[in-house]
DNA sequence: TCGATACTTAGCTTCTTATCTAAGTATATC
DNA sequence: GATATACTTAGATAAGAAGCTAAGTATCGA
């Protein structure tokens, strides 16, 4: 299951904002309404409006509309990318560790070998 | 051990761009020069330095010069603040669940129990 | 039906980002 | 010392993001 190559971007896209995670920390106690979760915000509804249409873009949120309220809900397995990279990169990194660490056992086991002729 | 209001910003905007993630994925496998590390991009070679310099401000890496060359590092432990708040958010994510099914339990009880007089 | 509520759309301004080309500086190599 | 190499700086441009106000639409509640 690989993601589509944008599909990182616009999710750490998403993410690189105060506003966009705090509305995410928020959802993580429960579904609110645009104007709910607008409240805490020092900002125009147009705007606020902008910040969650683009983490529904990013599939962080959904939402739906209910008469006149859209309720807004965080999507649970949305961060798994996010994660899957940041984890490939640690193996990546600690595989070069592991590799860096053999280099040097070998090494050892050279100079323990003992010709003891190079400088 | 909190971090500045405006780290998390800088290392997920730092995340946010596929040419930036590649330089790391490629770090990850050792250092590099930056004209090595452009090879592969297909870009002009100031960009490609803004890019660099951007992952070099969120701390993701560190650059030494030497001689004419500038050396390019891996900074390993950059990457926690992201993962912290990511652990964070599914922590929150995690207790929200486990209170509603103390909600669904005590529900349940309280039927079984079972005066049935509520709606 | 009328007013209030909850968005929604449209249009504008400003700032930032991602690019480029052209030209400059500092080292290394011959 | 002349040339080549490896950045580096200095603009210029175009696109995108974040914010605003003003005005519009659709419900809800009395």
């Amino acid at each position: 299951m690989n993601l589509s190559p944008g599909q990182l971007d616009i999710l750490f896209q998403a993410l690189g904002d105060p506003t966009r995670r705090a509305i995410l920390e928020r959802l993580a106690r429960g579904p609110a309404s645009v104007t709910e979760l607008a409240a805490p915000f020092d900002m125009a509804l147009p705007s606020f409006l902008g910040h969650v249409r683009r983490l529904e873009a990013a599939g962080l949120v959904a939402t739906a509309k209910d008469g006149r309220v859209r309720t807004v809900t965080l999507v649970p397995g949305a961060f798994t990318p996010v994660r899957g990279w940041l984890d490939e990169q640690r193996a990546l990194w600690e595989g070069r560790l592991d590799r860096l660490d053999d280099y040097v056992t070998r090494l050892m086991k050279e100079r323990a070998n003992g010709s003891g002729s190079e400088d």
